[in-house]
Formats: structure tokens, sequence, C-alpha cells
RNA sequence: GCGCCCGUAGCUCAGCUGGAUAGAGCGUCGCCCUCCGGAGGCGAAGGUCAGGGGUUCGAAUCCCUUCGGGCGCGCCA
């Protein structure tokens, strides 16, 4: 159980008590009422800020509304203390069966610790990665790739139903550029294309995808198509051969994201979308709303671009909806934009029954953003939203050495080799180190360095450290059960000292932290507090080396012991949660 | 020119959707532990939350504005 939420709840039953026989007015808004810990510990457990939100909507001083109840509190079960403080705040303090009460759960539940009801079973999408089908992931690709599949997990842990998705970009330009470099390929794989010659079409960008990647792909289209595609007029080969290294590619890019540990539910295809002319559909759809006409565009504010001339458009009326110019929906040549397919793509979502979307972009997808919503909103009818998470970028450092990385050169670091080097878990976890619209530095030699500035690595060893407890106590209890389940069961009571009852109280945070960030939308809120519950639980250890009474293990109490094993329980319980969270294995032990 | 994101200790960053005296790590300085070094422990200094105005019981957080940085800005995806 949440301990915050039940004392929020028994706060709220207070409330309405309150309201029914007339100490306050009826009907009052409580939605900003929180019940948090408070910011210094020495307040006490719990702090409300019921007294000041109320105050003035029901005609009262803050100060004596505050008194009035806290004299209620202190009649609820589990309050040892009620006291008004500065301005208005109601500090509580609990008896410690409260807590050590969450300890117990925790043990009992393991690493569904946490879990919550919040999300109601109600479905969310979202959407991440979608990079376009021309080529292996590159490592700007990952940051996305793991803040979408963490917020999933995150999202799920809350309660929710989510789907993760990805959009196949596989009916614009880029893939047609993909299919005739491929086409090369296969030409130079059947002897046709001298080498040079392919240097000649990459060097006059006749042909825009010159990795090596592609070389094993002509090579299979040889093999499989022959020679009749060699001298055939591109109009021909090309959709033949685009679909085949489209296929090639998404299987690629799905051996890439699994080497991250990242399965998509769903991948749509841009292209079936508009063959299924669900583009026309979207499009009649908005048009019989009066969304969309035809008009003339102002150029950009100083910036006009040189070829700029005002022509007729098919315009989406987006400022409708909070953007700020209408966008066009149709090229000049007549194919739809590459929106268009975007506002089909969303209608679809929609149409599938989520009403709540999530898109993790990258952060020069920013303009887009607006738009975006527009849609949603106009295709949604206002029943359905989407909220958008913008990744800045990842700058590549070896030991404080940027990484040099350029496309022409060809030495663009791929998202494999990154995996390779330094680890699944090491990649995903340092990409929720920090906000996800704040710029992000990867060092090779910072992120394997054993050392407390490396979270990953800090949180990892208090995994271990917490295990190799639990082996040490195996040995100096012979015959004794020590599964969590008997823990549970431990003499908590003995854990008197500080330094223990602030740990158990932060370990009893863990489902608020759940609740909080996938409200949110902020993974990353759970890699620093795992990173506050390994700084906890390593200061307790250390305490221990200096004062053999504070050891977790005494083998001159063996109920003290156990009691302590417990809370070493808890912390390795609750840091395989949260890492369960970001698909990041918890270690026994480090190496 | 317009829009979005950002600006918090010397450095790298948190700050729980508006709460109490703004926090952590590193770095610096002092002390402890140690044969020495590394690692570790205790403590201290360090802030106009980029500047200014506003909203209210209360602002790093919301609004306006200035400055500074990033991204984007009609047929590319």
């Amino acid at each position: 159980m949440n301990v915050f939420n039940a004392y929020k709840d028994r706060l709220l039953d207070l409330l309405h008590a309150m309201a029914g026989d007339g100490t306050l007015p009826a009907g009052l808004d409580l939605s900003r009422v929180t019940v948090e810990p408070p910011r210094d510990p020495a307040h006490g457990d719990l702090a409300t800020n019921a007294a000041m939100v109320l105050a003035r909507p029901a005609g009262l001083k803050p100060r004596d509304l505050a008194e009035t109840l806290c004299a209620r509190l202190t009649a609820e079960a589990g309050v040892a203390e009620a006291a008004v403080a500065g301005p208005g705040f109601i500090n509580l303090r609990l008896v410690p069966a409260v807590w050590l009460g969450s300890l117990r759960a925790c043990l009992r539940k393991g690493e569904r610790y946490g879990d919550s009801t919040l999300g109601n079973s109600r479905r969310v999408n979202v959407e991440f990665v979608s990079a376009n089908p021309t080529g292996p992931m590159h490592v700007g690709h990952a940051r996305g790739a793991v803040v979408g599949d963490v917020l999933a997990g995150l999202l799920e842990k809350a309660g929710y139903r989510v789907t993760r998705e990805y959009y196949v970009n596989d009916a614009g330009a880029q893939v047609d550029a993909l299919a005739r470099a491929v086409h090369a390929r296969y030409r130079q794989a059947l002897g046709r294309l001298s080498d040079d010659a392919l240097d000649t079409l990459l060097a006059t960008k006749a042909i825009e995808y010159g990795g090596d990647y592609l070389i094993p792909v002509g090579r299979v289209l040889a093999d499989e198509m022959g020679d009749r595609w060699v001298d055939a007029p591109e109009a021909e080969w090309l959709p033949a051969i685009r679909e085949r290294a489209v296929a090639m590619m998404m299987d690629l890019i799905r051996d890439d994201l699994a080497a991250l540990g990242i399965a998509f539910d769903v991948f749509t295809s841009e292209r079936a979308l508009v063959a299924a002319g669900r583009v026309d559909d979207t499009l009649a759809f908005l048009s019989d709303k009066g969304l969309i006409y035809t008009g003339v565009l102002e150029p950009p504010k100083g910036k006009t671009p040189e070829d700029w001339e005002p022509r007729p458009q098919t315009l989406f009326r987006a400022t409708d909806f909070g953007d700020d110019v209408d966008r066009p929906v149709r090229k000049s040549t007549g194919a739809w934009t590459y929106f268009a397919g975007d506002m089909a793509y969303h209608r679809d979502k929609v149409a599938r029954g989520f009403q709540d979307l999530i898109n993790v972009f990258g952060a020069d997808h920013g303009g887009y953003v607006k738009r975006l919503q527009a849609v949603v909103r106009a295709v949604g009818e206002d029943q359905a939203s989407l909220d958008v998470k913008l990744c800045q970028l990842v700058k590549l450092l070896d030991n404080g050495e940027p990484v040099k990385m350029s496309k022409r050169a060809g030495t663009f670091v791929t998202l494999r080799e990154v995996v390779d080097r330094v680890g699944r878990d090491v990649v995903r976890f340092i990409m929720l180190t920090r906000k996800n619209d704040a710029a992000l530095d990867f060092d090779f030699a910072k992120v394997t360095e054993q050392s407390r500035d490396n979270p990953v690595w800090y949180v990892q060893y208090a995994h271990a450290r917490a295990c190799s407890v639990a082996r040490h106590a195996a040995e100096i209890f012979p015959g004794r059960d020590l599964s969590p389940a008997a823990l549970a069961d431990a003499a908590v009571e003995r854990l008197e000292a500080e330094e223990e009852r602030a740990l158990i109280r932060l370990l009893a945070g863990w489902p608020r932290v759940v609740e909080s960030a996938a409200e949110a939308h902020e993974p990353h809120r759970v890699a620093f507090y795992l990173a506050d519950v390994a700084a906890a639980f390593h200061g307790l250890w250390t305490k221990g080396k200096d004062d053999v009474a504070l050891r977790f293990l005494r083998p001159d109490d063996e109920t003290l012991s156990l009691a302590r094993l417990a809370l070493v329980q808890g912390v390795a319980t609750v840091i395989a949660s949260g890492l369960g969270v970001f698909g990041v294995q918890p270690v026994r032990e480090l190496r």
C-alpha cells in the first residue's frame, strides 16, 4: 500500500465529513490537496497543504482551518502526532508500525512492489524510434528508443495497458533512394557494376546510401532475382526492390532493437495506410468538418526562402487547434505531403481506441509538435490527446574527448557498436540519467567506471552488496529460512536507528515515485530515486564498518540480524523493481 | 522575424506539476583513518535559481518582458 495515498484518502474522507457537518462549505475543490513527504524530515513523516489551499474558498484563515483539521487528524489510526507549521502546513508523524508495515509489504510483493492501479487499465499508445528504414540504427536513435521503451514500462507498472508502436516511413523519397542504392549493390553483386563506377555514383550523389551494410542486400537480391532487372528501366524494378530492401532494413533494425532489449507490439506502415485509402478518408473526414481549404500562406517572416512564391495550397486548419499556421497536406505534384500521412496515421491510432497518445521524437522535430497535437484534437473530437517527449541529442565521448562522427566519412557510430562495447544495461540506464529534454554526455570511459560518479555502477553495486549480505547471512545462520517471505515476519520493530528508519521511509516512497513519474511521463525520476536508495544503503553499510554494533549481521543477535536483513532485502527488492522498469538486469555480484 | 526547449553552487545536474531555510555528486579547504599512496569517513565554504516586472497566503516552478544558448520555420521525411 502506498502510505501517502492511504493518508490522502483518509484526509479526503475527513474533509468530506467536515463538509457534511457544516464545518466546511459543501462542494469544495479538493483537487489541489496533496499529501507529501516534507522537505525536511525533521518536520515529520507526512505534510499536507490542505488548510492552505482550502482556506480561501472556505472563507477561513489557513491557520484556523489547520488547527481544526489537525485535531481531527490526530484521532486517525496510525497518526502519532499532528502539528500546524509555517503558513498552515499540517505535519503528521506516523507510528513506526505504519512504515514497518510497508517494508513487510515490499518483501511480500517482491519486484511487484510499487505496482499501481493509477492507470486503471487505460490504454496508452507510445510511438518511438520510428527511424527511417534505410539502414541500421545509429547511436542517435538510442536515447529515444530507451526513453520510449522505459516510459512504456513505467506506465505498465502504473497500471496502464501500453502498446509500443513503430511507424515505418516506407512511402517517401528516402526509401526510393534506398531502392536505387540497393539496385546498384545488386548490379555490383552480379559483376555488372564496377567498384569504381559505384564510387562515382556515390560521389555525384546519384546514390545517397553508400554504407557497406547494403552489400549483402545486393547479394540476396542477386540470388533471388537473377539478372532480370540489371538493365530494366527504374520504373519496373523500383517498387519490388524497394519492398524487399525495406523489409531487410526492418529486419536489421529489429535486430538492433533486440540488442537493446526492445520489442515493439505494432509496426504501422505508412505505405499500407496510403494504399488502404486512409489518407483520403482522413482528408474527407476533416473536409466535412470544414477543416480543409485552399489558401495561400504568408512567407515566414524574416527568413523568406529564395524561391518563395505565393501559391494556393490545400491546407489543414491547424490554427483552429492552437498551431501557429495552417499546414499543407498536398504537394504541387498532387501527391500527399508527409504530414497528410501522419494525419491519417494519428487518426488510425485514435480509431484503434487510444485516447492517450505519446510520441517520442528527437529535438529536431520540435517544430512538428503543435501540428500533430492539432491533428489529434481534430480527429479525436477533443477526446484524445497527444504528449510529445522530445529527446535532446547525446554527445558521445571517450575519456572526455568527443567521438568524431561524420556521415560523409562513414564514421558514424552504430547503436550496435555502443551496445557491444558497454553492454545493453549500461546504455539503457545512462540514457535515463537526464531529463529527456536536456542534452546528455555519454562517455565510454565514465559509464563503465567503478565509482560513485557512475550511477549505473553505484546502483548495481548496492544491489550486489545487498545480495552479498544475504549470502553471508545464510552462512552465519544455517538452516534459517531467509526468503523474503520469511523475512517479512522478522522483528523489524527492532530497527530503531534513525538511519534505518529513514531508509525504510525512503523505500516506502517507491510506489509514489512510480505514480508521479508515470503521471509526468518522466522515467528519469526513477533513476534519481534509485541513486538515492543506493546512497542511503551504502551509507548505512559504511556506518557498520566503523561501529560493529551497526553491522547488518550480528552473530550474537539473530533476531536483530534477521530484522536488518529484512531491510537489506527491501533495498534489493526496490532496486530490482526499479531496474525492472528500466529493463535492466540487477546483478547479484560485481566482477 | 515567429514558434518550441533550455539557463539553478567553480563543474555536472536534481528539485516530487505552486510549498517551509533551494539540494546531491565532483572539485576546493579543514580534520579523521592509513607505514605511505589510493580508497574511505566527518565537517566547512560556495547561490540575486540569467536580469526585470506581474499573479497570491507562498514562485526556481505559472504569466509578461529583456539577455544568452539549442532546435525548427510552404511541395524533405
